[in-house]
RNA sequence: GGGCUCAUAGCUCAGUUGGCAGAGCGCAUCGCUGAUAACGAUGAGGUCCCAGGUUCAAGUCCUGGUGGGCCCA
């Protein structure tokens, strides 16, 4: 079967989606798991993609990665799961269905019904799942698609039991009131996880407030907040025992203030008012801040009477702003009634009788909680409202008044103040005119600031006291033990380090969200006693279940069903009730090592799969999440055993994928890339090679979407695309790393392909005929296969790593090698006419063959897609007995044997004096056409010598030059100067350096230069003294005359000939016709084997004769079999030149 | 407030035990080309963030500062 003829101008998608079509076609990735069943096992445990919208090409990164990695070793003869997760359960998906029905509250989900609502959240996350495995087929992410896990699965929600249940046994598990971020909006308490992503700069009304002292007349504390809405909650004010405090008299009305002496003139913000806050400038609406000397200054002034330790007013007590309401009048605090307050809190006083001035001390870090800073270093504590504050009030038996429902409301108790939603502007505004009503406002001001918002709603968050669940971290060692068993990858991330220091200073995990659709947490509450039990398994609980199983039967573990569920309680006989809390959906991913592996009902599959070899995710934020997660978890699991299992063995993680100018793309504003708009425009190849180029530290910059300019894709078969999958309309995407990698990688490939397959075509090369041995070959094409040998050993060892960068960087610099210099040199073995026993050629056919088809194997993991392509061509297509794909192809393995170093030193060596050549013409304007008499290089590495021999016929002709010789040293051709190597001289004369360098300056140069090139040492006379040097302490540099062009570099030096005879200078014309008919010829749309009549026509006399001299060489070069110097009737082609300032017309019509 | 980390060409980044400051991209000039919208050569472009210190010698080591990023509080 004759070779494909190849249009070097290529559709690279096009190209792929044929592949796709064919793998379909041949269902090529069963027959590989057919073929690599049985074999060693290599583990890769894929984390869940959240279905929740469809891929970017931000998610494309990591799956190019795992489908990488993947196809690498099912190459090298291993057997896969092929398991893809979908990341199912949580607030996330909560949010989207709630928005395509308008709801804004729990209230109104819970109208609607909560088992039509979790069942619109399943089919969303089907929706979305199925979206993003059509996308990832694209991506050519080969995937037991029909076998994906979803972490909304049974076995994934009871294995999770499991885990809860070992965690309760061992004492971990407990309920806490804590003082959480809530978010009003969407009802739930945030982790400290959470809420680093949610970081906005707002402005907020902040208000300086007095508190009048008991015991004393007309004088106040003065306390600030940015949160007024906390103020009737208000119980305490805090001190620093470590700040002087100053007593400011106020001439507007004869107060006395208490407030830190530091903050009197203290420049609140100053420096976030000229710099901003990071990244983000300062608001423009928003003034800069006043002083409290300008606050006091600008109502009738002050005197200062003096100041007192802040010690000294611990115990005071004050009246606070809002001890009307009945919320400050209920003993141990306000809402929770005293019954269920902990015993010891059920004596504790009412708020409005524990207002007393206190110093919560230091933090574990040893500084104060209570700093001079940004507002009077007196601090208004609301134990109900505040995190550090609710942390203090069970120190200092200080009751907690909170004033918040689930929607972030004011609860009864709270006078007006009722209903209103703490987050609101217009509540600090109610807050503030009934502090100003009764006098207890001093000032308020607009204050920029960050503050925590929902990341998924965008709401600003407000602190509200909650009770939730939690997972004690008391075996944090336990988990960095095994953490410490896990190579973290790529090094320079240090993310052993990173995952070790969160490990070690985060806090309990709050493992309870107050919402719908997600992990029913398998907690049975018995209402009557306190008492809880928690359920390890569905078989436990339909056991224990004494009402509801008939109307849970037959539905998956989530509300609202699984509620109905009652337990009767171990302790009193009660029934308890199933906590309504559902799980942090990081438990869900956190599990997957032990759920989908098959943990619970097939521990003998488990035991061969875990530990993967592999997982690898992106790097931002994973260290508190997933990582976290299943390193945490897995621990847990594997508490009790002798020897505890990692859940994987390496990880490998990246960064993020951003634009082109290096900013985060959003999809909110349109500059966020659909994985539909990348792969069509710019090719998935392209893309997947991106992406394992890219070192894996450093942000990807991967292009531009132009949202203005919509786009219309030519599909196959006349189809066009105009949407995404999901309806957005496609736009524009550029990249200018993309068309670097095309042009570079892609092209190179797909060029040296087409070159190889049009000549094999017209030569009619047949792959299967007797293979040309080694010894008989070329020494050029011994040296291109053992550099594939020495590539293909780079590449595995890479692979072997984890490690992709080094492995596309050694691929490119082959190709590069291959293609500017193996074919470049070899072109004239292939245009020649075909004889019998041509030995010569057919070993360039070889050669070129088996470097082509090797390197698509190579490549083949990281492009499947076009290695795929070739090797349809080169190999299936021509060998029977041949694999039907690439990727069911054994991975090529390094044949050390083929390998010759001393042929790959001279080559590089060849290279290298090549360089130089062109540098010395360039140098020297001798453009490479024009021949020259001699070249003359010289070198002491006989590596270079050697080359020069070896590869007489590649340098003649590559520098167009007549004889080449090589000399020890041109030491009588130039001049010299000197200069003294640092390096090696340093360490042995130290201090005498500058005196020498000075010495060696001033010497003889030419003579130090004779002994240098000797092998002699040198002795210089350096203040008096003798000082010898060594030949390698001395950098000899050379000049050359006006006759020759010279060039050097690392001890190699080249000279070229500059004297042109006329038969010179007559060739040089003739090769710059030569090279102009080709043009012509192209340009005519002549086919490479065609014969033609040629006709040139100049009135130049030395062109005239040169023409005529090399009319045989001009003949050949150009496939003339008649050269004219009239005009041609009807000539195909045409054009007009200038040779060395003379007019050429050149003529052409196929013969 | 604390910890970690970074600062080198217009951009992105290398820079080994301290020894003549580099690469890729971009730009300019020249060249090669009947596989190559490719490629090659050359050039311009530097206060190696600042200030001290150690050393014959500091981008590199030490101290202090400035600025950015990340993490924790």
């Amino acid at each position: 079967m004759p070779f494909e003829k190849v249009n070097p101008k290529v559709d690279f998608p096009a190209l792929e989606r044929d592949v796709l079509k064919l793998w379909d076609r041949e269902d090529t990735f069963n027959k590989l798991r057919a073929q690599n069943a049985g074999k060693p096992k290599w583990s890769f445990l894929d984390g869940p993609i959240t279905a929740n919208n469809p891929m970017g090409v931000h998610h494309a990164w990591g799956r190019t990665y795992k489908d990488t990695f993947q196809r690498y070793f099912a190459m090298t003869g291993h057997e896969l799961r092929y398991q893809n997760g979908f990341d199912c359960q949580g607030l996330w998906v909560e949010i989207e269905v709630e928005r395509e029905h308008g709801f804004s509250t729990k209230e109104e989900i819970e109208s609607f019904g909560l088992d039509k609502f979790t069942d619109e959240c399943k089919a969303r996350v089907h929706k979305y799942s199925a979206i993003q495995a059509e996308q990832s087929k694209r991506l050519g992410f080969w995937m037991d698609w029909d076998n994906s896990y979803y972490t909304m699965a049974e076995e994934n929600n009871y294995t999770i039991w499991t885990f809860l249940k070992k965690c309760h046994d061992l004492g971990y598990l407990y309920k806490g009131t804590d003082v959480m971020p809530w978010s009003g909006r969407a009802g739930s308490a945030y982790s400290h996880m959470e809420i680093a992503e949610g970081r906005k700069l707002v402005t907020h009304t902040s208000v300086f407030v007095r508190f009048p002292i008991r015991g004393k007349e007309n004088e106040y504390l003065l306390v600030w907040t940015t949160t007024p809405w906390t103020l009737p909650g208000n119980t305490a004010a805090a001190i620093s025992g470590d700040l002087e405090y100053v007593k400011l008299r106020s001439k507007k009305d004869g107060a006395l203030y208490y407030f830190a002496k530091e903050n009197l003139n203290h420049q609140r913000l100053a420096k976030e008012f000229k710099e901003g806050f990071g990244n983000k400038p300062w608001p423009k609406d928003v003034p800069k801040l006043k002083t409290l000397h300008q606050i006091f200054h600008e109502v009738g002034g002050y005197d200062i009477e003096g100041t007192i330790n802040g010690g000294e007013m611990v115990g005071w007590t004050y009246d606070g702003p809002f001890d009307e309401l009945p919320a400050q009048q209920h003993q141990g605090g306000y809402a929770q009634p005293l019954d269920l307050l902990p015993t010891d809190q059920r004596d504790w006083p009412c708020g409005k009788d524990a207002h007393v001035v206190f110093d919560p001390g230091k933090d574990n870090k040893g500084s104060s909680y209570v700093v001079a800073g940004e507002g009077t270093g007196i601090v208004h504590s609301a134990p109900g409202c505040g995190d550090v504050d609710h942390t203090w009030g069970i120190h200092f038996r200080l009751p907690a008044i909170a004033p918040l429902d689930d929607q972030g409301r004011f609860v009864e108790g709270f006078g007006k103040f009722t209903g209103m939603r703490a987050a609101d502007e217009s509540t600090a505004e109610a807050v503030i005119d009934d502090l100003r009503e009764k006098g207890f406002l001093v000032a308020a001001e607009k204050y920029p600031h960050i503050y925590p918002h929902c990341w998924r709603t965008g709401d600003p968050l407000v602190f509200r006291l909650v009770d939730e669940w939690y997972i004690s971290m008391d075996w944090r060692e336990e988990i960095k033990e095994i953490t410490k068993q896990v190579n973290w990858l790529p090094a320079s991330m240090r993310g052993l380090d990173r995952e070790l220091d969160w490990l070690t200073s985060m806090r309990d995990w709050m493992i309870s969200k107050k919402r719908f659709w997600g992990l029913a947490l398998p907690i049975w509450e018995c209402k009557s006693c306190g008492h809880y039990d928690v359920i390890g398994s569905r078989e436990e609980l339909q056991e224990r279940a004494v009402e509801g199983w008939e109307e849970f039967e037959g539905h998956t573990p989530h509300r609202p069903y699984v509620d109905r569920i009652k337990i009767k309680c171990t302790e009193c006989g009660e029934l308890a009730n199933r906590v309504p809390d559902v799980g942090n959906p990081w438990l869900d991913a956190g599990i997957v090592a032990y759920s989908t592996t098959k943990y619970n009902s097939d521990r003998n599959y488990w035991d061969q799969w875990i530990p993967a070899d592999l997982i690898t995710e992106c790097f931002p934020g994973q260290f508190r999440n997933w990582f976290y997660a299943i390193l945490s978890m897995s621990t847990m699991m594997e508490m009790g055993k002798e020897k505890k299992r990692p859940p994987f063995k390496n990880l490998l993680g990246h960064a993020l994928v951003v634009d082109e100018n290096r900013q985060v793309m959003h999809k909110s504003d349109g500059t966020a890339i659909w994985f539909e708009e990348a792969a069509e425009q710019i090719g998935v190849d392209t893309m997947r090679w991106m992406y394992c180029a890219q070192p894996p530290t450093t942000d990807l910059p991967f292009g531009l979407r132009h949202p203005e300019e919509e786009v219309t894709i030519k599909g196959d078969d006349g189809m066009t695309i105009t949407h995404t999958v999901d309806g957005a309309r496609i736009c524009r995407v550029t990249s200018k790393p993309a068309d670097e990698t095309r042009r570079q990688v892609l092209m190179t490939l797909w060029n040296s392909y087409a070159f190889f397959s049009n000549y094999a075509r017209i030569d009619g090369f047949d792959p299967t005929a007797p293979q040309v041995p080694l010894d008989q070959r070329q020494d050029i094409d011994r040296w291109i296969l053992s550099d594939l040998q020495l590539l293909v050993g780079e590449v595995r060892d890479n692979f072997e790593a984890y490690s992709l960068s080094p492995v596309c960087v050694a691929i490119k610099k082959f190709l590069d090698d291959l293609s500017t210099w193996y074919i470049r040199r070899n072109r004239r073995r292939f245009w020649r006419g075909v004889s019998e026993g041509d030995t010569d050629k057919l070993a360039a056919y070889q050669t070129l063959y088996e470097v082509l088809a090797t390197l698509g194997k190579l490549a083949a993991p990281i492009i499947p897609f076009v290695s795929e392509h070739i090797y349809q061509h080169l190999v299936a297509k021509q060998l029977a007995e041949a694999p039907q794909s690439v990727h069911l192809c054994a991975y090529p393995t390094k044949d050390a044997s083929r390998v010759d170093d001393g042929l790959s030193r001279r080559m590089a060596a060849l290279l290298h004096l090549v360089g130089l050549g062109r540098s010395a013409r360039t140098a020297s304007k001798l453009k490479v056409r024009q021949p020259l008499a001699q070249i003359i290089v010289a070198s002491e590495d006989e590596n270079v010598r050697g080359a020069v021999e070896q590869f007489q016929a590649h340098i003649l002709e590559e520098l167009n030059v007549k004889k080449a010789t090589t000399q020890a040293s041109v030491a009588d051709q130039c001049s010299v100067s000197l200069e003294l190597n640092r390096k090696t001289a340093g360490p042995k004369y130290g201090k005498q350096l500058g005196a020498i360098a000075k010495a060696l300056g001033q010497a003889d140069a030419a003579e130090i230069a004779d002994q240098v090139g000797k092998g002699m040492v040198v002795t210089l006379q350096v203040e008096g003294q003798p000082v010898t040097l060594d030949p390698p302490d001395i950098n000899v540099t050379k000049d050359y005359g006006q006759d020759w062009a010279g060039a050097e570099e690392g001890g190699v030096v080249v000279l070229l000939d500059k004297r042109l005879t006329e038969e010179l200078r007559q060739e040089g014309l003739a090769r710059d016709v030569v090279r102009f008919v080709q043009v012509a010829r192209k340009e005519a749309g002549l086919e490479l084997e065609d014969r033609i009549t040629l006709s040139l026509q100049t009135e130049g006399e030395q062109l005239q004769e040169a023409i005529e001299v090399c009319k045989d060489y001009i003949a050949a070069e150009t496939l003339a079999t008649t050269i004219e110097s009239t005009p041609i009737p009807n000539a195909g082609g045409t054009s007009e030149v200038k040779v060395a300032r003379a007019a050429l017309r050149i003529e052409i019509v196929k013969a």
